[in-house]
DNA sequence: TGGTGTCTGTGATCACGCTCACACGTGCGC
DNA sequence: GCGCACGTGTGAGCGTGATCACAGACACCA
């Protein structure tokens, strides 16, 4: 996003961000707070999340390093609309907003970029509500690792697996529920936990199993 | 949004607009198809919508009169992300792509007032996610009228109420369901059917349940 | 006016997933 | 190394909402 600049104002970027290390469980920005800077992830990984209004958590988006985030608070200098925790130790960078807004409307290559990057968001909202349109738990979880995972050349794994809670609240379902899924998939080798990554094994599994193609209760294909 | 341009500019944008009304239940925008143009609904009432893998339908947003949409493929420059269907009888202008993308990053003023509204639809994109979170349909019935509805001095109201099966896959629940909840909330004169309005008589009613506050069992206060 | 299709209303059934409760494992910090 | 806390694993029970299958209401059009 920031590549449009020129050198020198690059320079000028540096010297004022504010780089931090956070926790695992670690407030990285707080619901409803005035928005003072754009931040980027460098390293680890964060969760948005809200709360509906009779106090159970809600899972919105995770984000992973390389994306920046806060962008909509600081565009409409509203209230930052939701919670933002570390799932793991993570490295974030801070640009003040007093820097980087007038950048951010000022060059039209990087207000395209910023509208592009709204637009990703959006778009991947609307896939998150696809899968809680599906109707069992089973599914959800699969399609939600379908969107998570990443592929490299035939090995299919997600990096920094979230905990069962932290992917329930994403896909609406109890803690519990998700570890009977795990077992399921594990149990039938379809992936395979690995410290805190997670292979899978069997990409197309998932697949059918999130499209309704694959009934559950039977056919362990062995 | 268009406030900001010369009478100039403005005339020629009118030259190349296109208006047509959509009878109910007409698509608008076709989803995945390539896009075309920027649209403004002018009167009546829309809704976005999508498919899970398996095929049943996703509510995912309504659009009023005033708003624009179909700005996210416009943007990216990649294809519809879902389908736009017409709740009523509804009139739409749509300007060209050719003639309005140019205008949209080149007018810094317009840029910022796209980007702030695509923060609004993100806003409104986790209100529905959170209403999701809700553990029961009636919580979540309650909660999708309270987003809709407008107060106008002491009367809330909801003009062009969509039809249970249009609430429905807003908040994941079945047609049947929401006929029931609506059941019980006229039953007890919470609201009113009004033809295609519906009077909401007890707003607080409503948002008490939404909150998870009141027990809805027993405590028929008569 | 009848006729057709879309909406709404309602009962009966049943499986599924939430909840609660508790045990186990394992990593991490001290 | 031990201890504690977090994460995972698993059973039993129960409520609830999806589903199916209709009946009735309403609106719109010929």
């Amino acid at each position: 996003m920031l590549m449009h600049l020129p050198q020198v104002t690059l320079e000028h970027l540096a010297s004022h961000a504010q780089q931090r290390w956070f926790n695992k469980r670690e407030v990285v920005l707080q619901k409803e707070e005035h928005s003072t800077s754009l931040s980027f992830l460098l390293e680890g990984r964060l969760q948005g999340l809200d709360f509906t209004s009779d106090g159970r958590e809600v899972g919105l988006y995770f984000i992973s390093p390389g994306d920046y985030f806060g962008e909509v608070a600081l565009i409409d200098n509203l209230q930052q609309p939701e919670l933002v925790t570390a799932l793991a130790r993570s490295h974030v960078i801070a640009l003040p907003k007093a820097i980087i807004r007038p950048i951010l409307f000022g060059v039209p290559k990087i207000a395209e970029a910023l509208c592009a990057r709204l637009a990703h968001r959006l778009r991947e909202d609307t896939a998150q509500r696809r899968i809680l349109g599906l109707p069992n738990p089973l599914q959800r979880v699969c399609a939600q690792l379908e969107l998570m995972w990443e592929v490299e050349g035939s090995s299919v794994k997600i990096t920094h697996i979230p905990t069962h809670q932290e992917l329930a609240i994403m896909i609406n379902a109890s803690r519990e529920t998700v570890t009977r899924v795990f077992q399921l998939l594990q149990g039938r080798g379809v992936v395979e936990r690995d410290g805190h990554a997670l292979q899978v094994v069997q990409p197309n599994f998932i697949r059918r199993v999130a499209a309704g193609d694959l009934d559950v209760s039977k056919p362990a294909a062995e």
